[in-house]
This record gives structure tokens, sequence and C-alpha cells, in this order.
DNA sequence: ACAATCAATTAGGTATACCTAATAAAAAAA
DNA sequence: TTTTTTTATTAGGTATACCTAATTGATTGT
């Protein structure tokens, strides 16, 4: 049995952010994820099962130390590529994902090393999320999604969670990026906008679009 | 029918390199060059011919232009990649051939345009040889080996035809890097070593050795 | 010229990762 | 509780890229 491992790595990488939101990951779900029929999942499972990568009850999936050990090193190895690319090769924020994505099976232990003592070691990715080190402890600060602060409220942006480059675009066009502060001024009611002031700007902004913005 | 696409530019890149030496490239040695069974190169090499990628005659493979322009463009993207890691990422030059191997398959042309604009457009690799240009061209220096100069000849090193690491840090150990200048001081009559002089040191050098550092 | 050698292909077979269609099992709705 | 719907798996099948063993074809030596 020879393994494909870009192949394995895409699925414990999918595992380990899925479980993120829903604990024990559904077949459906992840093959959603993946897109990929849920047979060619279900069969994949049973095979990162039989390798003792994941734990598979009849609740669904869920990764093993082993599983989540090695997740989190392409997890480690994605966000320091998008470090990589917007630090060093002058990428945009919103044009990294999917070049990471390519980039994070490319890379050895050896270059994972270099690139972070080459950026001095970063702590987040372009977008703000953790880099796990190399041991694959990851600090996580507790933070809300911006739709939850109350009118007059104060803080300041930790990540966005989100992937496509037309939204980020349009959040770096409104300044809400990492380490930014912003100031609710009011919230409309009934699931309406939020009216937010980011470095002298006034802005309405969407529920569904704040909630992706977690802020501390 | 699926294509491969990292399969078929590791095709396409081995036979481009054996191409300099031998012209229709044989099987035979496309396979031992790939490090696969013979059988599974001939029905490869089948597969690239329906592709249009090569000609396959009695003879031997060649590339067709198509094939010739992918295979200029993955060299582009190895030798690009190699200058990222030493320029950038600190490598030695005996570290980073294995290392572009995989990458070289990662890279999109976006990030082939930016690695060349970060690093200033380099016109070669670490170990001198020319990294083609967008359209493919490449510009050859007229070298020969440096085990072909005669005693009190003085040359420049132009480039270092060898993958080995070992033998790349004894190189560079006696500072036989590409640009570096090489006097001959005396020449060993049957095939043996020739006495050179490298930034105000002597040393002997193999024959074997002397004819892998091409000079003008 | 003919046998021996070497190269290349054909024949037949493996493993991996995917698919669709059909079925079984579990959860939600009536 | 029974039906419906959703979810997961089995069954059966495809394509790709590899393999070994056997065969054909070309080259070389005597």
């Amino acid at each position: 049995m020879e393994a494909d491992t870009p192949r394995i790595e895409e699925y414990l990488e999918s595992i380990y952010k899925l479980q993120q939101e829903q604990h024990p990951v559904s077949t459906s779900r992840l093959a959603e994820h993946l897109k990929l029929s849920a047979p060619s999942v279900s069969e994949m499972v049973k095979k990162l099962a039989s390798k003792r990568l994941v734990n598979h009850t009849e609740k669904g999936v869920c990764l093993t130390d082993e599983g989540n050990k090695m997740a989190k090193i392409v997890v480690r190895r994605h966000r320091l590529s998008e470090r990589l690319l917007t630090d060093i090769l002058g990428y945009k924020w919103d044009e990294v994902h999917d070049e990471a994505c390519r980039l994070e099976h490319a890379i050895s232990p050896q270059m994972e090393d270099r690139i972070a003592l080459s950026l001095g070691n970063p702590k987040t990715c372009p977008h703000g999320h953790p880099i796990p080190d190399k041991n694959g402890v990851l600090l996580k600060e507790k933070v809300r999604p911006l739709s939850e602060l109350k009118a007059k409220q104060k803080a300041i942006i930790v990540n966005v969670f989100e992937e496509d480059p037309k939204m980020l675009q349009y959040l770096a066009s409104l300044g809400l990026i990492p380490d930014v502060s912003v100031l609710v001024e009011e919230v409309a009611p009934f699931g309406g906008p939020l009216i937010v002031c980011v470095s002298g700007s006034r802005y309405a902004l969407g529920r569904e679009v704040a909630s992706k913005i977690k802020v501390k």
C-alpha cells in the first residue's frame, strides 16, 4: 500500500479545519469541502483510519493525535507559505490562498525552518490566523466575531475567516485587516448592518461579513 | 484521459536534459534517468506523443516545439526556485536541487513572475546555468570544460554541471563556483590531474571533476 | 552469415484514487 | 409510530501510472 502523501495531507487538513465547527466531522461535510463524492471520501477515510490518522466512529471522523500532528504541520506550511508570498514575493492577501494550497505539499521540514527563520518566525498568516510552531503548539487568542459587538464598543481585529479573493479585496479596501482598531458606532436591529469606524472612515458592514471578522 | 501534470513535467524535463548529450533520447536512457522500468517509460512516451509533446521515431524520443516550450518552463521554475532558496532563504548551493525538484511543479505562472521580479530577474541558477526567459528564450554562452584548458591558460567559470551535494560542497570549499577566475598552472599527461590556481590558492583537480566545470 | 547481445515493446497484472448507482441505516417529520 | 429524508456504505467500474516476464527487433562480434 503506497501512500499518496499530498492526498492524505489534503484530507487531514480539511478534517482539521472542519473540526473547528463540527467536532466529529461528517463524511458528507468532508466530501463537500474536498469537492469529492461521498463514497470516495468514505473509502479514503477507511484508509486514513487504517493508518491510525483518524478515528472513525458512528458520529463521524476525528483526527488521532498522530493525525492532528500531521494536520498542524500542513497548516504551518500553508500559513508560512502565505507569509512568504506576501512578505517576500509581494503578493496581496487575497492572492495567496490557492498558491499556498499547492506549495504546502512541496515544502520539506528544512524549508519550513528556513522560511520561518527568514521571515523572523511570524506568529500569524496574512489573515491573522496563528501559525502552529514546529511541535504543533498553536496559541489561539480568545476572540469573538465583530458582529457580536454592541454600539460604542471598540476592538482590535485579530483575524479574518474568509478565503474568497473578492471579499478579501473589499475588506482590505475598507482597512479591515488584522491588528487594526475598529469602533462600532451603531448596530441596526433585526440582524441589520453595523456602522463601523476604521482609521477615521465610517462604513456600513453587513452582519454576514462582520461575523467572519474576529476581534479581541 | 486525465493528465498527471507533475509526471508529464518530470518526463519532459528529463528528455530536455538528456537531449543535450544525446539528441534523440533512447527509452532506456530515459528510464535510467527517471529511475523507472523501460516498459513504463515506453508506455508513457506513447502518451506524450499522443499529446504532441514528443516525436517518437525509431532512433528515440525528441521534444516537439510544444514539448520543448513546456520543458523550458519547468527548467525556468526549477532554476528560479533554486535562486529563491539560495538568495532569499539562505540555502547553500548543494542543498537546493532536490528541494527545487519538488517546488518546480507547485509554481504558477504568476509566482514564477513574482520570484523573478523579487530576485531582480536573475540570469542564472546558483550553479551558473541560464534561466530561460518567459518565452523560453535561453541565452547560452559558448563554453568548454575546464579539463580542456592547457597549462598557463586562464578562464572564468561559467557553470558547474553537477548535482551531487558532496561534490558541490567540495567544489565550493575550493572556491570553484561561477564567475570565479581560474588559472591552470599545469596539466598532467595521460588524463592526470590539473594544477589550478583559484583566488590565490593552488589545488590539484581530477580530470573527471574538471570536465564538469564549464569555463569561458 | 549467424549467433549473441542489447534495446524496445507487448502482454498481462498491481495499486491508488476517483466515480455512479444501489442499498442500508439513522434522523427528522408527519 | 410510520413515513420520509438524509447520511453513509457497498458494489461495481474507470483511468493513471507503475511493475515483471516474455517477445520482437536491431546491432555487433566472430
